[in-house]
DNA sequence: TCATTTTGAAGGATCATTTTCCGCAATCAA
DNA sequence: TTGATTGCGGAAAATGATCCTTCAAAATGA
């Protein structure tokens, strides 16, 4: 079952912040603790809800450089991908890798302390994978806009 | 003040699942709940917890489609900048939007339900703005690795 | 139409967790 | 040694989550 509109409120306020307490979102959409109480779990059971997380500030832990990669295969073959896929999985400074149609095969969003660490990354863990042809890098000057809110309206 | 070793583990544990008790976090790191409680509150306090938050999975809400995009604007002017950040902020589709260093101005990520809504984003909203010279849009065929950790070894 | 079932919500009791307070021990400087 | 600071543990108080029962409205069926 789809949420219906209250079900989209209460995710709505989840997704901006999870530590508000039923009894809050209850009052802001008019309803008592009770029914959000278990519309939460239920979209928690089925789904919808996959996880609560922290959001930590990146720049005060020191990970002030941001770098989208794009990768391209050297042979478009099962054993490459597989190879390239197992590889990104043990690279905690990869935080997203996918599979993209295009002029190339994968792309990257790495975090990174500064760009001596990003070399380090890129010449010792990248370019060392013998199923990578080759790398571009675009690194971030400014962040617009960085949210993990999906629109559910 | 840079969070130490026991920090950096509580961070770890948040990262990956914000609903740990404080109870099981102390356990896990062999603490009583005080000293957990203090070091998280401490974390917030000084900004190095910025947030927390659910994640949804998008798919179940029918937003099955993901695409990158890179953005070219007509001009490299700072009217065109504000122009186009300003429409970024009200684009609810647009997850995340970045400056780059590059042959392109922007990246972007959005997320729609699929190529049709992507098409209605791509022709009513994103080259409806005057700053835009041009679009590359990159399908995602498959999402290898998607985590909001940020590595805090 | 009327009775029955189902669904969603409210209120209150109970349970768990968070938060606060206090004291203890280790470390360090004077 | 003394005094101050820091980090930790334990326990009580405050708050919130969870569970259970009841109620009302809508849906279902004879």
């Amino acid at each position: 079952m789809q949420p219906d509109a209250t079900d989209k409120k209460i995710l709505e306020l989840l997704q901006e912040n999870a530590h508000m307490t039923i009894k809050e979102i209850a009052s802001r959409i008019n309803l008592s603790v009770t029914p959000v109480h278990e519309r939460i779990r239920k979209m928690e059971r089925e789904g919808f809800i996959e996880k609560y997380v922290c959001l930590l500030n990146r720049r005060k832990l020191g990970k002030s450089l941001l770098v989208y990669c794009h990768v391209t295969l050297d042979k478009q073959r099962k054993e490459s991908f597989e190879e390239f896929n197992k590889a990104i999985a043990g690279m905690p400074e990869v935080l997203e890798c996918s599979v993209v149609s295009g002029n190339f095969d994968y792309m990257l969003k790495v975090v990174v302390s500064d760009s001596e660490d990003y070399n380090q990354f890129y010449q010792l863990k990248l370019s060392a994978l013998s199923s990578v042809l080759h790398i571009s890098s675009y690194f971030v000057i400014s962040e617009i806009k960085h949210t993990t809110g999906i629109p559910v309206g």
